[in-house]
DNA sequence: CAAGATATTGGTACTGATACTAAGTAGAGA
DNA sequence: TCTCTACTTAGTATCAGTACCAATATCTTG
């Protein structure tokens, strides 16, 4: 299994390092100088993990981590930080990183934390992915549909629906189908099932 | 709205003081002066939360809590700890803890940090009400009626369930109505929800 | 303007689920 | 032995959903 990890410091000898340590250990990894940068150019295909420094010019390592959160960004996050204390670490891990180092760190530890993280990812990723598609089937619903699914997902009747929506009977039968058409399920279990992983 | 918190010290003056300032704020409390004995008898009626210190004789803070996370005892846990670090703080959240204080703390820091816990109790709690009537019901289906609710929810018809459990239709058709009853839902998409919300 | 997507409504026929009543068998426990 | 529960099967009638068919109005886009 290939793993991505993201390196994010400011610190050019550290990135170096980092990189270095990991690419001897079979991981690919990209390094980033700042949190914006690192936020633009992210793209999250295999599963992996983001080593993210605390104190950076720009913005600091929490700050890119509520705005992964506010992104949905799910990567696991660990957080590498140079000076750090109870109180910033116990922050980072409400705000959900999976982890928080203290450099300097020796690469034994580094490398065995960073696999928990993977192994971690590797999981939520097969069930990340599903949710995805499933996310975009559903946008590609017209609005009515939209309407007629979390009725029907709430296990209103054709007849209720059709009430609750100024519309006649049939009208609702044609575009439940269409719901299940694109959302790719042939029956309601189904149906309510991703509705329910996806949160609709 | 009626919080308890637990306080789990083995300093006494240090639960005496504790139980002080949160009755003070209108909450009640129990103490324990150790682990085992708060496992035992910790009654989880109200939201509410703990607080639990993390060198102790006998078992440790991160012992409790793992104890807790087995037993599936839900409630939140904000450690108080008179000489930790990081990585100390850091395991404690990866266990669960929502928070982790350094003893000596402010009086009005720990009630504003004890409020937090107990707002994100309150929300749970109702869901974690409801999640429980749901596995009760399931609790008391037959064995014949799991089996059936499970192919149900897994979106298949009588005809498929029946032929998977060597039963007539008929007979699938019987369980299914008393699954529905007794799971005391109208519609298909209702039990897939609850299925859904009690993991089964 | 034409094409396509969206929303709307209708018909017919088939399949599946539900509500009702009814009843036989088997095993556990009083 | 009797009773209770669980499991099993059956008939009938009704209601809901699905799969076909087809049509009209609106609105956006090329």
């Amino acid at each position: 299994m290939i793993h991505d990890v993201f390196i994010v410091d400011d610190d050019a000898a550290m990135r170096d390092a980092l990189s270095l340590l990991l690419e001897n250990n079979g991981m690919n990894t990209e390094v980033f100088a700042d949190g914006s940068t690192f936020l633009q150019a992210c793209e999250y295909q295999n599963p992996g993990c983001v080593l993210l420094d605390m104190a950076m010019p720009g913005m600091n390592g929490h700050e890119v981590l509520t705005t992964m959160n506010e992104r949905g960004l799910q990567i696991p996050v660990i957080f590498l930080s140079g000076y750090g204390d109870i109180s910033m670490a116990v922050r980072a891990m409400q705000l959900g990183a999976i982890d928080f180092l203290e450099k300097p760190i020796s690469g034994a530890k580094l490398i065995k934390r960073l696999q928990r993280a993977l192994m971690n990812d590797e999981g939520r990723r097969e069930m990340q992915l599903h949710i995805q598609a499933s996310r975009q089937s559903y946008s590609r619903l017209s609005p009515r549909e939209r309407e007629v699914m979390v009725l029907v997902v709430s296990g209103l009747l054709n007849k209720e629906i059709a009430h609750k929506l100024q519309l006649s009977p049939r009208t609702v039968e044609v575009h439940r189908i269409h719901v299940m058409h694109k959302m790719g399920v042939s029956n309601i279990a189904e149906l309510v099932s991703v509705a329910g992983l996806c949160k609709i």
